[in-house]
DNA sequence: ATCATATATGTGAACGCTCACAATATCATT
DNA sequence: AATGATATTGTGAGCGTTCACATATATGAT
C-alpha cells in the first residue's frame, strides 16, 4: 500500500551529509551550518521524512505518551477531566492513552501494569479504589504518577486534589443557613476517599452549628442516580423528620430528587438538595441543583503540567495543588430560579511548596 | 530509580539457552521443546521480565494501538462511544490514544497526522467535519481506518453509521401519529452529516403523511443547549403555528424546553419535542424527552472490531455496518410518565458484504 | 547402518534512530 | 608557522526485539 517508509539515512544520502547531522537538524541541536542545515530542511520537506518516534524512544527511553487512568470515560466527572488533560497534553506534543478500570479496584493494577509495559512516560490516575500499599507499589514503576482526588498516607506521590471537606462544609453550612437542622447526607460509595473527606466537612458544619451528627443520617450508596435514589427512600422511609440532603454528587442528588417527585415531597419546599461537582446535569433538572463546583477541565489540565514537570525534573516541582470547590445555589435550596455564586473568589491552586 | 531493565538476553543467559528461543517462549511460536520452555517461564517470572513493546514495534511496525479521534470527549456522545471503544480495545490488548478536535475541521488533519508519527495501527474517527478529499488523503497512511457517523461518497473507508434516515422518519412520524401537522426540526449544524440524513428522514414522513414541506421549519444551530434554546425561539417567534419540535439531539432538545419553559408553553400539552441519541440526559430532564435511542457504546465496540479485522485482514472483513436507531417515547410527546419503546426490535447491525 | 524428515536450537542481520566520541575544518593568537 | 580553541562533520556502537536462515539433534523408514 504505502512505498517504503524514508528514513534518515535516506534524508541524508539525498542532502550529501551524514545520518548525524540529519538528527542534529531534526533536533536542532547546535554545530550545524546554516548552509547544511538549510539544505537538509529542504531534503525533510521534499521527501516529507518524518522520524520515527518508536525508534527514537528505543533509544532515549521515552515515548511522549502519558496514561490516563479512569474509572470511566462515559462519566461526565472524568471525561471533563479527560478533556483537560489531553488538551494540554496535546499542546506540548504528548499523547494520551486512555484506560478504563471500570470502578473495578484489582482493573486498576491491571491497567497500571499495561502502561507500564507501554513504557508512558508517566500517569494521571484518577478515582482510585485499590489499597494505599498495591497502589504505590504498582505506581513506583513509573517515571513520574499524578494522583487526581486522592492522596496516599505518607505523602510520596504528587496529587491534584479537591478540598473535599471544605466542600462538604459549605455545602451543609448552606442547608444551615436556610434553616434547616435535620439534614441528611447521601454519602456515596464507602471506598471513596473524596467521600470521607465531605463526611468530615459535613460534621464540622453540623458541629460548628452545635448540631449533633445523627449516625442514622449518613446513607452510602453507589455514585449514581439510581443509587441516590434507593438511598433517599430508604432514609427518608426511615427518617421522615430530615428536610434536608447534601448529596455525594450531582447523580446522587438528581436520585434524591426523583425520589422526592415520586413520593410527592417539593423540592425546595418540603426537601431542600444539594449536589456535588456541578455537572452540567445539574444546571438541567428541575428544579436546577445547588452544587458544588469542581473545575474538573482545569484539573486535568494541571495533573498534566505537574506530571511534565516531574518527568522534566523541573525547578518547579510542587507535590500538591488543593483546588477550592464553589458552592453555586440554584433553585433546589432556594425559592428563586437564578443562580446564585456564594463563594466569588477565583478558584486559584494553593501550591505547596 | 529503577535499576537496569531485564532484556532478552539476560533471561536467555540465566535460562541457559539463546535468545531467539526464549523469544520463540514468549511469542508461543513451536518448535520449542516442553522442557526448555518450562524453564525460560520460570526465569521470566523470576525477573519480571517484560518484553519491550517498543523493541517489537521497531522490528514489526506494528504498535498495538489505536488512536480515537471525537470532536471531544466531554460530550456524552463521544465518551460514550469511546468507553465501547476503549472495553474492546483493551480485551484485545490494543491500547487507545485519544485525540480531540474540539469541533474544528482543521485540527482533524493535524490530529491524524500526529496519530499517523506515532504509528498507529489504525484509526477511529468519529464526527468529523471536514471535506471528503482532504481526509482521505490523510487516512490514505494508515493501515486501517473506520469511520464513526459519515459516509464518504465514494464508501472507500469501513464505516459504521446510524440509520439516521430512518431515525429522522421514526421521530417525525411519531409526531404525525400523536396528531400534529406542523412540525418543526432543529437540525443542528448545517455541516453535519448526520443532520443531513435526518432532515431526509423528516421530509420523507411528511412526504408520506401527505403534508408539504414548509422550507422555514428548519432551523439550523449549534448541537448545544443554548444553541437549541435559541433556535427554538427564533422558530416559534417566526411561526407560532407549530405545535411539534424534532430536535437534532437531545442537547437541542433540552434547549427546546428551556424556551418552552421560558415562553410558559406546556410540553408536551402546547408542544412536543423529540429528541435524538437518548443519552442519559433525556430521562432526567423534566419532562423526560422522548429520544431516538442510539446504541453508542456499541458502536465504540463494532468499530474496534471492524478495525481489528482490517489491521488482520480477517476474512469476514466488511465496510458498512448500519446501526438501527429505536424511538423511546417519553412524556416529552405523550400525557404519560412511562416510557415505552415503540420499536423493540433487538438493535442488529446489518452487515453488508 | 543410511538417509530423509521433523524437531529443536543458535547465529547474523536488521528495524531507525541517538549517543559518545573521533576527525576534520576554521579562525584568531602567539 | 605553529598553537590552541571552537565550530562543523563523520563513525561506530547500541537500544531490545524479531526475521531469515543455518545448524544440530532426534525420529522413523529403508
Amino acid at each position: 500500500m504505502s512505498r517504503r517508509r524514508v528514513t534518515i539515512d535516506d534524508v541524508a544520502k539525498l542532502a550529501g551529509v551524514s545520518y548525524q547531522t540529519v538528527s542534529r537538524v531534526i533536533n536542532n541541536k547546535p554545530y550545524v551550518s546554516e548552509t547544511t542545515r538549510q539544505r537538509v530542511q529542504e531534503v525533510i520537506a521534499e521527501t516529507g521524512y518524518r522520524p520515527s518516534p518508536i525508534a527514537r524512544s528505543l533509544v532515549t527511553a521515552r515515548t511522549a505518551t502519558i496514561g490516563l487512568v479512569v474509572p470511566d470515560i462515559s462519566n461526565p466527572y472524568f471525561s471533563a477531566i479527560a478533556r483537560g488533560v489531553e488538551q494540554v497534553a496535546y499542546s506540548k506534543n504528548y499523547n494520551v492513552l486512555l484506560c478504563n478500570t471500570g470502578e473495578d479496584a484489582s482493573r486498576e493494577l491491571e491497567v497500571l501494569h499495561a502502561l507500564d509495559e507501554r513504557y508512558v512516560d508517566g500517569v494521571i490516575v484518577c478515582g482510585l479504589r485499590e489499597e494505599d500499599a498495591l497502589l504505590q507499589e504498582a505506581l513506583v514503576h513509573f517515571r513520574a504518577a499524578v494522583l487526581v482526588n486522592r492522596r496516599f498516607a505518607d505523602e510520596t506521590i504528587p496529587a491534584i486534589v479537591v478540598d473535599d471537606v471544605l466542600g462538604g462544609y459549605l455545602a451543609t453550612q448552606h442547608l444551615l443557613q436556610m434553616g434547616h437542622t435535620a439534614v441528611g447526607f447521601i454519602a456515596g460509595p464507602t471506598t471513596s476517599y473524596s467521600g470521607a473527606k465531605r463526611l468530615q466537612g459535613y460534621e464540622k458544619a453540623l458541629t460548628e452549628a452545635g448540631l449533633e451528627r445523627q449516625i442514622d443520617w449518613v446513607q452510602h450508596c453507589p455514585p449514581t442516580v439510581v443509587g441516590g435514589q434507593l438511598a433517599t427512600q430508604t432514609l427518608l422511609a426511615n427518617h421522615p423528620e430530615i428536610t434536608a440532603l447534601f448529596c455525594y454528587n450531582d447523580l446522587v442528588a438528581v436520585g434524591a430528587l426523583r425520589d422526592c417527585a415520586a413520593v410527592g415531597r417539593r423540592v425546595p419546599q418540603d426537601m431542600a438538595i444539594v449536589g456535588y461537582d456541578d455537572i452540567m446535569l445539574a444546571t438541567l433538572v428541575s428544579p436546577p441543583l445547588t452544587s458544588c463546583h469542581v473545575p474538573r477541565v482545569e484539573m486535568g489540565s494541571q495533573a498534566v503540567s505537574m506530571l511534565l514537570n516531574c518527568i522534566n525534573n523541573e525547578t518547579d516541582r510542587c507535590d500538591e495543588i488543593v483546588v477550592t470547590p464553589e458552592l453555586v445555589v440554584r433553585a433546589s435550596t432556594m425559592g428563586v430560579d437564578t443562580a446564585v455564586s456564594v463563594k466569588q473568589t477565583a478558584v486559584l491552586p494553593n501550591r505547596a511548596h
